[in-house]
DNA sequence: GTATATGCAAACAATTTGCACGCCT
DNA sequence: AGGCGTGCAAATTGTTTGCATATAC
């Protein structure tokens, strides 16, 4: 993978935002430092960040969002706000009971559980 | 929520398979018994039914799924014969663990994990 | 110099919506 | 009769692709 520019900049608002953004988001981001770069340039970009593992893929409802930590994590969303938390690796367990249970190696986990954050319990 | 014999079909299709189809899939059975449906419709009652919780919607990879089996289950996603299984409910502690550890109270649970299965390890 | 990345626009796939008509209740 | 459901087609949304040009190495 060569260098560019256009995948430096939208890389590092991925490190730098902890808010699991859109294609979309990052385009609008990046837009006002390059001016002329374009959506298809972004979607490019962030599907080799992905295949490179530099960055990961969230499934969020029907919307697609990036996430710059590559640390093992899973996410927690508040139905009420709308939240991505990012919480440790629930999974690991998982793994190994799966693996016993039904002789099926887990190779990618990114859960992700619905809920009420702790802001928005009664 | 009126009657109509389209809706019928589709969630009496989507009981009797254990294949967790696509709208377009459902949409190709159904015309087969109401020639003139239109994949309009079967969008529509997919949606409905899911707001009635009479059937889940499962999100596997950018495709969206139905799944007609209510139960607390989870899925296994074999990445190399695109295969998914059904297994008991894997998230029951999560929801207690989460609760404990993050005041988050989890609602709703629809784990995919990704990996490979027994038939197709080394 | 050559291959990869870009911008742009068009293509694409999946899903939703507006509207006139039809069917449940 | 009145309202929800339908078929159809067009619109929307999210993402990918083809091509000529620009840039990294």
């Amino acid at each position: 993978m060569r260098y560019s520019k256009q995948r430096e900049i939208i890389y590092n608002i991925l490190l730098e935002t902890n808010c699991h953004p859109t294609a979309d988001w990052i385009f609008n981001k990046v837009r006002k430092l390059v001016s002329k770069i374009s959506l298809g340039t972004v979607y490019r970009n962030l599907n080799q960040l992905a295949e490179e593992d530099m960055i990961h893929v969230i499934q969020d409802g029907n919307v697609i969002r990036y996430d710059g930590n590559v640390q093992d994590h899973d996410h927690l969303r508040c139905t009420e706000c709308h939240t991505l938390y990012d919480v440790k690796n629930l999974a690991k367990n998982l793994k190994k009971k799966v693996r016993e249970r039904y002789q099926f190696e887990v190779k990618r986990t990114s859960l992700t559980l619905e809920g009420i954050c702790n802001k928005h319990s009664l």
